[in-house]
RNA sequence: GUGGGUGUAGCGCAAUGGUUAGAGCGUCAGGCUGUGGACCUGGAGGUUGGGGGUUCGAAACCCCUCACCCACCCCA
């Protein structure tokens, strides 16, 4: 018979990895709680028409890459491809918008696109998405990169660049379009196929394109940067200067442009040169018009994500301090009759006690024991119980010692030893 | 969706077209009765991803298919 295994793109997640993930995610949560960010769980399954109207129906994301089916009652349903659309309607939804003025909220969870797997890419792929409302003030921006920082630099990650730029508001941005679109529309025989069909829907993403004749084209196209309006303009010099009082070193990249529909002003990439071709392992900007088109009040917002397996393959494994493990050797039947008491007696006592459920020799179960990492091993036979002891064997130093057989007491003498040591 | 690479034991790998596909790690059991790591001995574990073809003979060569990896595309 054929073994069923995981749908491509879609994995397991133990051992060392699944201990980067705890990483990865308690680092982000006390930063987060630090800052006054609070914790939301979405669903996994929404509306698929959330998706389309949120991050725009013409994007990569919500033409070709999301898992969107007809759930049975006939509705198309979709498994979340980001955590903004879903974040924006709960904020909508519970009437947060109407109880707190600003909102800073967290999420960290699975998503779904249909790509094709590479090195950090996955069809299911995990995110901290972190969302702040009501506030359209250039220093909640610096305030996301300088968090971001400082959770990289507690992760031990050092080798990354923070670029950032800023894509303007409606006004500045239609203004460029039209400035773009001629530039492009008179060099259309340099452009690629995509490129040509980017041009009339979607002109920003030009710049996007690794297209050797298109990247030549777009290098001397006029900017949108140089367009910006007075307000964005100062916003983004406001951010800037914000970045530099927190001590945190970006670089601008006017190219700098985002595959989704929403954003406004500030956006940022944050990427290391040790991840392949998917580089960008943090990424996020402002968006704030995306609440209102969803049917709130005009609420500026701005937003990022972290993409776990991502960062995964930036953090180094590190073992964290371990709590001493004993086990239980047992001998006979007799002796594992104690395996009840001394269980009871270790875990009621908060410490670790591991032993084997079919015995066999000692040597086999020593040897289990010295693979599980054991500090101490508690040995009981026949003989031991006729004299009314137990043996503790240090495993580390090599020596043994015995204590007075009393299960429901051992653990709380050895844990007094662990303590002093 | 398009390229390229790789599929052999649980894992990472070896095997000019030629006996019964191997060793290492891991696992299990022993090494004078009840003491771990090191060492020694032994055991278990394989449809060589699957299907077809060429051949006296295929893990190897050809075709198809599947899976994984990397890249394009796109993105966290």
């Amino acid at each position: 018979m054929e073994k069923i295994r995981t749908l491509r793109g879609f994995r397991d997640i133990l051992g060392e990895d699944i201990e980067k993930f705890k990483r990865i995610e308690s680092a982000s949560r006390r930063y987060l709680d630090l800052l006054g960010f609070t914790e939301i769980e979405i669903p996994v399954l929404e509306s698929t028409d959330l998706f389309a109207r949120s991050i725009g129906d013409t994007t990569d994301i919500v033409e070709k890459e999301m898992f969107t089916f007809t759930d049975l009652g006939g509705d198309s349903v979709t498994l979340r491809p980001e955590a903004t659309a879903g974040v924006v309607r709960a904020y909508l939804q519970s009437g947060l918008h109407a109880k707190e003025r600003i909102s800073k909220l967290f999420t960290i969870g699975p998503m779904f696109r249909h790509e094709r797997p590479q090195k950090g890419r996955f069809r299911e792929f995990h995110q901290v998405d972190v969302e702040v409302f009501g506030t359209d003030d250039p220093f909640i921006d610096a305030e996301l990169l300088w968090m971001i920082s400082l959770l990289l630099g507690d992760l031990g990650i050092k080798r990354y660049t923070m670029e950032v730029n800023s894509v303007g508001c409606k006004l500045c941005r239609e203004e460029f379009r039209a400035v773009l679109v001629s530039y492009f529309e008179t060099r259309q025989d340099r452009l690629c196929e995509d490129c040509l069909r980017r041009l009339h829907r979607n002109p920003l993403r030009i710049f996007d394109c690794k297209n050797r004749q298109c990247i030549e084209v777009s290098s001397e196209s006029p900017l949108l940067f140089d367009y910006l309006c007075a307000g964005c303009s100062g916003h983004f010099q406001g951010f800037l200067a914000h970045m530099n009082d927190f001590g945190v070193p970006v670089t601008v990249n006017k190219r700098l442009v985002r595959g989704l529909d929403y954003y406004t002003k500030t956006v940022f990439e944050i990427t290391s040169d040790e991840l392949g071709a998917q580089k960008a392992f943090t990424a996020g900007g402002r968006y704030d018009n995306l609440v209102e088109e969803m049917g709130g009040p005009k609420t500026p917002a701005i937003g990022f994500a972290i993409g776990m397996e991502r960062l995964a393959l930036l953090a180094g494994n590190e073992e964290g301090p371990r709590k001493p493990v004993c086990f239980f050797a047992y001998l006979g039947e007799k002796a594992k009759a104690y395996l009840p008491l001394m269980a009871k007696d270790f875990i009621g006592q908060g410490m670790s006690l591991r032993y084997s459920y079919e015995g066999k020799s000692l040597k086999s179960q020593m040897r289990y024991a010295d693979g599980l990492g054991a500090d101490f091993v508690l040995i009981l036979g026949d003989e031991e119980i006729e004299r009314k002891v137990i043996i503790v064997r240090n495993m580390k130093e090599k020596d043994q010692f015995e204590l007075p057989l009393d299960p429901p007491g051992l653990a709380a003498v050895l844990k007094e030893r662990f303590r002093k040591e």
